[in-house]
DNA sequence: AGCATGAATGCATACGTATGCACATCATAC
DNA sequence: GTATGATGTGCATACGTATGCATTCATGCT
């Protein structure tokens, strides 16, 4: 009989451990499988337990379930049969309390409209569960961002990202200051400790600049998204940028804020004026889609016969049949993976820098810019 | 002078508190405001550091940050003072450990193409958050489905909810078995020992053949969605019925598997039949739209002069002007908040047996069904 | 005055796991 | 045969909080 089995016969141990065992005990003893009033019995099954049934100590159980520990084969599978047995799980509350690393990530959107979120969410879910990593989800439109972060950090996540348009800056410098990694997502910030991911929005601004350019346009429009992001003053500086060195500038502009229906309105404004734009780059497709709805069908526009559109991320919709929208594709998954490797990276040496990472962009061509005339180019 | 702060000058306490104490308390003195190194130490501020500079105890401290518990106000603001000086705030995997309650509840999708996914996201993170409990995500496209649960349980969550399409029944049992509240949300189950919430499927597809038989439609089809979800199954089961009340039958049936590709080729086969269907019901309305774009681009039939479509769920796109798309609304709201109420009645009493809830669903109208003929009604 | 009552507070302990340390075992090399 | 590791194991403790219990003190009532 192992030393660790007398353990529990014998009465000189911690009275901690006496008081758990016998607790426990006895409910198990008594009561056969399954009497209704044992569900209020939080069934958790701890290592204790496995370890008696395994004849070894609470230590060897908590390894054999650590990868990389020393245990010898033999024992390992004992313990992993009587766990089974049991139905046991480490608890990983317990784990995160002494190991002070909860695994969990926490991550901030402020809204699934723009269906590149939900794509990006899905994305980044996949690839955290993939580093053993779990994803705490949080869904604000601002308002409550301070109250928040610190239930955010109550959970002792092991870092933070942030997807959201919204605030962002000073409240991811606060966490920096905790001490807890945070990558801004999809956003660029001057002098933030915090690490950056983004694609190449002024890159992608001057592309369109050009396709436009030299498909022979005259009259080019650009319909913002939120004044205040980066987003949407990267692909404005670039489409600008753009168009300047091609000798133009940019005929007119209008704010749609990111969502749809201040895109329609931005777009009858827009199209009020004579003459009428003859096309049109929207700071993101989730406006795009919107503006050539309106264009169609309010102000009975073709698309590209008489007006040509641009969107910005290739959001699935953007794909779809009656858009067919010529956009600037985000890489959303090499943005995913910088952001769980900056993330990860971090988590392991918390003296590593903050790091910006820049994606580069790409030109999607669907049928919503109209051919080159014969006339230029 | 306290008995609590002489407690710490004293030598007769625990040997545990002491270490503890006087392994923090020398980096504290020895290094002012932020040296690099600092950052390593993992910042966290704990209850006893807020007991000592508020004089009370450790106890205090704690019923201090807990709602209803027995403090006199005076103290409480001091320590509620001396946390806000220090930065502290409770550490809720600790908490956790002891109160047996997460507040976290685990979340289970599948895929985010549907925007209705994202849609009940969203909302259910507001719901969860407005409830003080917070979201753990999971997304899986079946494959690995036993073991994201087991990683779930891990974590200890209070509750889950099964939103994807795929596995849920059998795995739900295991986690009923573990004395977990499952909710299945927009499914229905026989003898599953998990709640369910759902709209009331059957009702949708009724409406849909009543609606399609009064505007004079004669060859009725259905494209359903993935066939061994209740959702597919009963959409279609309510919308055979309304048919037959009608004396009609269903014309044609093929199988979309709820994806725009399966939708889009699942069009084209209905529609390779002579004479084709004059109306198509489609068991969800991300299919609908890839139906709408096969007919129209593909097969160049007018929506709805030559074919009528209805979707179902009423996604934000349905409503988007190339489509204005005639379908069946599913209550997210409504579903949402059963859902969590569901969840927190059966955290809060584990006897509380598992209900089923069946919302009403309502037509919303738009533009993709064609009026009644003159001839017919 | 005397006693019962209730409110605040501190003490001790428990939650379930990881891990440094000491120890035991065993194989290898001398 | 002892010395030297290498390896496996158990013991004790720590993580940061919540809470039953005992204690103290102030208050109210008779």
């Amino acid at each position: 009989m192992s030393s660790a089995l007398t353990r529990w016969n014998l009465g000189s141990m911690l009275r901690a451990y006496v008081c758990k065992e016998n607790a426990r005990d006895l409910p198990h003893r008594k009561s056969p499988p399954c009497e209704p009033h044992m569900r209020n019995r939080r069934t958790s099954v701890t290592a204790f337990d496995v370890a008696r049934l395994a004849e070894v100590s609470q230590s060897a159980v908590s390894r054999a379930f650590t990868p990389g520990a020393a245990v010898a084969e033999s024992t390992r599978q004992k313990i992993l049969d009587a766990a089974k047995k049991l139905g046991y799980r480490p608890n990983a509350i317990a784990r995160s309390l002494i190991t002070k690393r909860s695994r969990i990530i926490g991550v901030v959107v402020s809204y699934f409209d723009n269906q590149f979120y939900p794509l990006v969410l899905e994305l980044l879910s996949k690839e955290l569960q993939l580093r053993g990593y779990h994803l705490l989800l949080f869904c604000t439109d601002s308002g409550d961002a301070d109250n928040l972060m610190l239930e955010i950090l109550q959970y002792q996540v092991d870092g933070i990202v942030m997807a959201s348009t919204t605030f962002s800056s000073p409240l991811a410098r606060s966490c920096s200051e905790a001490g807890i990694p945070v990558v801004l997502f999809n956003r660029t910030a001057r002098n933030s400790p915090s690490s950056t991911v983004a694609s190449d929005n002024i890159a992608g601004g001057r592309l369109v600049a050009e396709l436009l350019c030299a498909t022979g346009h005259r009259r080019m429009a650009f319909i913002a998204g939120l004044e205040d992001t980066s987003t949407s003053r990267d692909r404005e500086q670039g489409y600008l940028q753009g168009l300047a060195a091609h000798g133009r500038s940019c005929y007119a502009r209008t704010v749609g804020n990111y969502h749809a229906e201040g895109a329609a309105q931005a777009a009858l404004e827009m199209f009020s004026r004579r003459p009428a734009p003859d096309a049109v780059f929207v700071a993101n497709d989730h406006m795009a889609i919107a503006v050539m709805d309106t264009l169609r069908q309010r102000l009975h526009l073709r698309v590209p016969e008489d007006v040509s559109v641009v969107g910005f991320d290739d959001v699935p919709q953007a794909a779809w049949g009656s858009y067919d929208l010529t956009t600037v594709r985000q890489p959303a998954h090499s943005m995913i993976a910088a952001t769980v490797a900056l993330l990860v990276r971090q988590i392991g040496d918390r003296q590593a820098p903050p790091e910006s990472v820049v994606l580069p962009v790409e030109l999607v061509m669907r049928s919503t810019v109209r051919a080159a005339k014969g006339a230029r180019r």
